[in-house]
DNA sequence: TCTGGGGTCCTAGGACCC
DNA sequence: TCTGGGGTCCTAGGACCC
């Protein structure tokens, strides 16, 4: 088995694209107020920057990086590139994110599987990596399962390759820290610290019976396996997707219901574009709730039968919501659409199901600007999103948002020469009454 | 203004059916 | 009158991974 790792993958792109930033401290991921770090280069990581950050953090560590939100279209392309050099050595490849897959030797052209052999596979495809990425390096490692190759990968990065001999598994795994095995995260490394179990030696001396009273059933006979190194998971080329979902965390806390509805409504018209798409179908649709102090609520529901509906997946997960508390705020909102089913489009040809997507509702905005409101009048704002006018009273502006990010409050920068606001267009979907000037 | 977004899998309780 | 057991589906929450 062959586990194969693109160091700091995200970073190393940008790198890469951008001549300017190479041998600089690059951190790509979310760069708003609660943003977190996807990747950091390892320039950035001399200075304690690491993935999962706050990006907050992250600038006090190092503020001279270059703070990057990401282009996921180029990191796909790249990604896909890779893929291909590894399927064009074997059939069986196993994509385990955009930066990383497990690759099943056995079935390489490779004429045995001798160390010597092995070895200078890896070490050519790790070339090839690199000419074809125009320069990205590669991790490998190099075992007997699909545990040890991924742990072997992790030895010698960046730009390494470790190979493990038959044989010699348990004595690699025995002093490691319990947190190499996959599936032991915090809370596990935690709950076993607290029975005196840090490393994989001490893992190995716990009984079966003991280990999944400790950790249940699932947890508990998967590290009693993995503690001694039993892994005869195959690689699995394709699989299907189980759920789509799209959720978002905002800059200030939501208080207002009706921008809550409305952000779901865009949220759930992305899924059931995305579930078209792919033209997959789903039965349960979920939304997830994230309030100021972080606790975290999701609410489901199941339909009779399939949909991708954008307007009944809106329709639920409004409902959904109006089942809980937020007035203390919320931090995050999502949308989930799972129970796939395969759906296959009855009119193949004909009318493209180009679904209308759900109204969003509108947002009463106060605003502290002389100006005349037009209904239809487009209002761009960074802070609150972007939307047209839909209807005006006293210090108040009825927006009917397509983009809020934010909940609205004050509009402190709408003056009458705002550049943000742009004249008047058709108002839509058109509402006749909605269309008279204020 | 500590704490992303897209996922997967597991657990536990309750409803319901046989 | 009191008490079954197994199986499936649904819901909510949590751990974990990259």
């Amino acid at each position: 088995m062959l586990h194969l790792d693109l160091d700091a993958f995200f970073a190393a792109v940008e790198q890469r694209d951008k001549p300017s930033l190479r041998g600089k401290p690059v951190v790509v991921g979310g760069v708003g107020g609660r943003g977190v770090v996807s990747t950091a280069s390892y320039e950035a990581r001399v200075y304690g920057v690491r993935s999962a950050m706050s990006t907050r953090e992250a600038r006090s560590r190092c503020p001279h990086a270059a703070f990057l939100s990401g282009r996921f279209h180029a990191y796909r392309e790249t990604s896909r590139t890779v893929m291909g050099l590894l399927r064009a050595a074997s059939p069986l490849v196993e994509p385990l994110s955009l930066d990383e897959a497990f690759v099943d030797l056995a079935r390489a052209d490779l004429p045995d599987l001798a160390l010597e052999t092995v070895t200078a596979f890896a070490e050519d495809l790790r070339a090839r990596v690199v000419e074809a990425t125009g320069g990205l390096t590669a991790s490998v490692g190099v075992g007997t399962s699909k545990f040890i190759a991924k742990v072997a990968s992790d030895l010698d990065k960046p730009d390494g390759l470790v190979v493990v001999a038959p044989g010699t598994e348990r004595d690699l795994l025995r002093p490691m820290d319990v947190r190499v095995i996959p599936g032991v995260g915090p809370a596990t490394a935690e709950r076993l610290r607290r029975v005196g179990i840090h490393t994989v030696a001490e893992l190995e001396s716990v009984s079966e019976d003991e280990m999944v009273r400790l950790l249940g059933n699932a947890n508990g006979h998967w590290l009693y396996s993995l503690a001694r190194a039993e892994d005869d998971r195959p690689v699995v080329a394709e699989r299907e997707a189980k759920s789509v979902s799209v959720e978002g965390t905002y800059d200030t806390d939501l208080t207002d219901r009706r921008l809550m509805e409305g952000l779901l409504t865009r949220q759930a018209n992305d899924v059931a574009a995305r579930l078209r798409k792919s033209g997959l179908s789903g039965r349960t649709v979920t939304i997830k709730v994230r309030l100021h102090d972080f606790t975290t609520l999701s609410r489901s529901s199941t339909l009779a039968s399939p949909t991708d509906s954008s307007a009944t997946v809106a329709r639920l997960a409004r409902a959904l919501l109006t089942d809980l508390d937020t007035s203390g705020g919320v931090r995050l909102l999502g949308v989930g659409v799972s129970g796939l089913a395969d759906w296959v489009q009855e009119d193949l040809f004909g009318e493209t199901a180009e679904e209308e997507a759900e109204p969003l509702p509108e947002v009463e905005v106060p605003h502290h600007s002389r100006r005349t409101w037009a209904p239809g009048m487009d209002v761009e704002h960074t802070e609150h999103g972007r939307g047209w006018v839909w209807g005006s009273g006293r210090g108040v502006v009825t927006v009917r948002f397509e983009t809020a990010v934010t909940p609205p409050g004050p509009v402190r920068s709408f003056k009458d020469d705002d550049p943000l606001l742009t004249p008047w267009r058709p108002p839509e979907p058109a509402d006749p009454a909605a269309s008279e000037p204020a």
